[in-house]
DNA sequence: GACTGGCACTCACAAACGCCGAGTGCCAGC
DNA sequence: GCTGGCACTCGGCGTTTGTGAGTGCCAGTC
């Protein structure tokens, strides 16, 4: 049985009141607050269908009705439009993005923007190395056996590892190597810098090759398999708003998962990502148990049209899905061009 | 008055039922599961004077006996020794801290590992650049007028800046200018830079004063004024353990506080510590408003007898004073270890 | 003077109860 | 297909009542 334009209409009336009152709401409530120019009784008839189909249901008898996260679903899906954000919302984006020193106050500032404008927790992903480029290698004698290896990224990021010579390197072959290392790798995008490295210890003549080849074991760490992801995070205080009526009865669960990097990576990671879009994930959908009663709205940042790293909120199912939309994508995009700015 | 030692006795275990159970504690039980050789009528007589001199209060009329802030602190001070650790708690420090590949990760390592073994939420701050020395000042040209500032600081921390430079620079001169400031500049502590770097412009020749000056802003800037102190943060799920009972109803005001990275170096701020001294603040002795329903318990640390930051962990004011002090000392030792090794 | 047993008193907490009203489902009629 | 009417349900709330842990005080004992 297909849904005709009213019942969607109630369900959208019921979502946007849910979300703002934060109870169960009625079918007198609704004639009210809306003008559906029919009477509760038949807003009760449609409740009961809306009901039977999975998008609303009744926290008890004689309670109002209160949408599922199929509904909300459907809400995002098809019942609502984007709500351009307010000017004063712009105007904060900008005033708190201006003024940031370097790619970690971006982040910083991205992150607390976020939470402020949405009221909700933040996330946002550092940009990763691997999908970015290498603009410079540096290599760093400390002593005359350890060189300080720094890599600077397009996107502004620093790594730096500390690394044990086998035999004394003179300063001479430091910037030799430096040198090739440079001419080999500048410019490359990080994923597909391992086979270069392999020919630079190939090509590296013999007196130089065991310094190469140390080096090149950690270039490969470091670029690769250390592709260690860094996030940052803002807002949890928000989630005690509205007390614990939210998140069925317990912050626990959900502060714990909000401590475990890697899962909100899975969550904001933007591995398949296209740049234009926003991804919402209501309730259930959610693959982490422990974060079954929120949800995430998340979306890819970069430069121009390449995505270096994503960004979200979280937060209750209940939520204001069009203005946290709005939101996320804006900030998104004005990250994106301070980023493509460099 | 002062209290004679049962009074203290009787405090002392009024204090170890309390942190165990999270309950008032009477004047029965209390004979009961302490072997003090007297009736209940005596404890009560007892608690009563105790209760005059403010170290103990009712919760409530008919209720058992709850510790006051200032109980604690007499507790902390006079009546506990610290709990030597289980030998499982030393194994897990060292299974948990060896193997850490560099400075960040011994500090997230770290963090991680005090929440887990206090359960309570655990900060550390990075080792402060304003307390260490300079290893090794690197230039990087990144384009002819774009120069990379790479400082590496004998903790291992790194900090980098982008310069943009009034001229081209040729690479010559970069190495020229390179050479200068590490002369000048290595091995010096930070806070004793400033002057230096003055020198450094007034000694340059005529031809790279300009960019030499340019450089000088900067590193006055990132050596000094951005000391930005960077603070890692975990276990604040453990805020919900005992429910919401303790931090009088509201997480919130802790949330907050705890996004406030000024508000922790205040607070675990290492400023005037000796090494081997833990700091314990209990509930309104902290002068943060927000935190006055928790206790912090922390100390400094760093390689040798040099503190180059602090550590701690913030929990209710009824937590387990003895063994948390072990722990924090213990871990703070352990790490101090390890960055001596470097 | 220090300790103890006894006793009356207090009060938070839990269970039981009743009431109210919002909200429902259903049905007969338009 | 919509509506008004009606009986019904049930969560929430305020009241009442009982219970028990815990207290303060006092008179008596060592």
């Amino acid at each position: 049985m297909s849904l005709d334009d009213r019942k969607l209409d109630v369900l959208r009336a019921i979502v946007q009141d849910y979300v703002s009152t934060q109870e169960p709401v009625g079918s007198k409530a609704l004639v009210e607050r809306h003008h559906l120019r029919v009477s509760p009784a038949t807003i009760r008839n449609d409740m009961a269908v809306l009901e039977d189909e999975g998008y609303i249901r009744q926290p008890h008898t004689s309670a109002g009705r209160v949408p599922t996260d199929r509904g909300y679903r459907l809400f995002v899906d098809k019942l609502s439009r984007i709500k351009p954000l307010s000017p004063a919302e712009r105007r904060a984006i900008e005033r708190f993005l201006v003024g940031a020193v370097d790619l970690d106050d971006v982040v910083h500032r991205t992150v607390r923007l976020l939470a402020q404008l949405t009221r909700q927790v933040a996330v946002v992903q550092f940009p990763s190395l691997s999908r970015s480029s290498v603009r410079h290698l540096e290599l760093v004698p400390v002593s005359t056996t350890r060189i300080m290896l720094v890599m600077i990224a397009d996107t502004g990021r620093v790594e730096q590892r500390l690394v044990e010579m086998p035999d004394p390197v003179p300063e001479a072959d430091v910037l030799r190597l430096r040198t090739a290392i440079n001419e080999k790798l500048g410019g490359e995008r990080l994923v597909d810098t391992p086979p270069l490295v392999q020919d630079l210890v190939e090509e590296t003549d013999s007196g130089l090759r065991r310094a190469m080849s140390t080096l090149a074991s950690v270039l490969l760490e470091t670029l690769v398999e250390r592709t260690e992801e860094r996030i940052a995070l803002a807002g949890t205080a928000n989630l005690t708003r509205g007390g614990i009526l939210d998140f069925q009865g317990s912050l626990r669960p959900i502060l714990e998962a909000l401590e475990e990097e890697v899962v909100l990576l899975k969550l904001i990671g933007s591995a398949e990502q296209d740049i234009t879009a926003t991804r919402v994930l209501i309730g259930d959908e959610n693959e982490i148990e422990h974060l079954r009663a929120t949800s995430v709205v998340s979306t890819g940042y970069g430069p121009g049209s390449t995505v270096v790293g994503g960004m979200g909120v979280l937060g209750p199912t209940r939520m204001d899905y069009p203005g946290t939309i709005a939101t996320v994508s804006a900030v998104a995009r004005y990250v994106g061009e301070i980023l493509a700015q460099n």
